[in-house]
DNA sequence: CTAAGTGTATTGGTCTGCCCATACAATACT
DNA sequence: AGTATTGTATGGGCAGACCAATACACTTAG
């Protein structure tokens, strides 16, 4: 889980690490209470300076999804059914938008958008 | 249609021209044909480089809707409908995809985009 | 209390995108 | 031809994102 990082990747690496463990998270593969490992230990684990780890630990933080205490560590948050609900629809929301965004600075409509949403996920958009 | 720019907005200046026209010529206020305002004109109007509006007039020359004639000017391209609608089916396919990619590092799942999709579009999505 | 381990803060270097400035080359009009 | 008007090409300055380096402040274990 904690493997080495695409360093050729467009994605910076900051975001490449705060990904695995928001997605983990998720997933239910980091419990609430779980301590992640420590700034200097990951970042020496992945090749990397601890600024950029504390760079992901910090975007996550600001997410909910971890608290960082000083002279303790990181560990996982409890985030309650109902708040994650809504904060990953939040999300979603802002995505959709900034897409709707540049579809429009494009000329796309609408309708056009939707299609093409159900033909990559293959759901029905229209019926 | 050639207003002022917003120079406080986070969309580049060249962005900005090159979406006015593309919309434009969209939308059919801008015919085959049609000359453009040359680079020193509209950069004149604009208070900007002249540099700047070539980015522009190039970014839409190579999404085909103009052509740029050096000692002649700048002009508006004939598109089929054909060609034009697929390419615009083209683009949407790909800032679906970009949407998705983004969606899947924040750990949310098709359906929760396609929720926010149709609620943001006010289209029945499900059904 | 001390030492080892933790996050925090500040600073600087590197790279890329954006915009500008200036000189160049081709076309069109007289 | 000549001149004005058009796009073309190259290089520079500036800002922001990203990552690294280093010194600082707090917590915990012994």
């Amino acid at each position: 889980m904690f493997n080495k990082l695409d360093s050729r990747s467009p994605i910076p690496l900051y975001d490449q690490i705060a990904t695995r463990i928001r997605v983990a998270v998720a997933a239910g593969e980091l419990r609430s209470g779980t301590a992640l490992p420590s700034v200097r230990q990951l970042a020496t684990r992945l090749r990397v300076n601890p600024a950029t780890v504390v760079q992901a630990y910090r975007e996550l933080e600001a997410e909910g999804f971890v608290a960082m205490r000083q002279g303790a560590g990181t560990f996982v948050c409890e985030v309650g059914m109902a708040k994650r609900s809504s904060e990953r629809a939040k999300q979603a929301r802002r995505l959709v938008r900034n897409m709707l965004g540049e579809a429009a600075r494009l000329g796309l409509d609408g309708d056009e958008i939707a299609e093409a949403v159900s033909r990559e996920l293959g759901v029905k958009t229209h019926e």
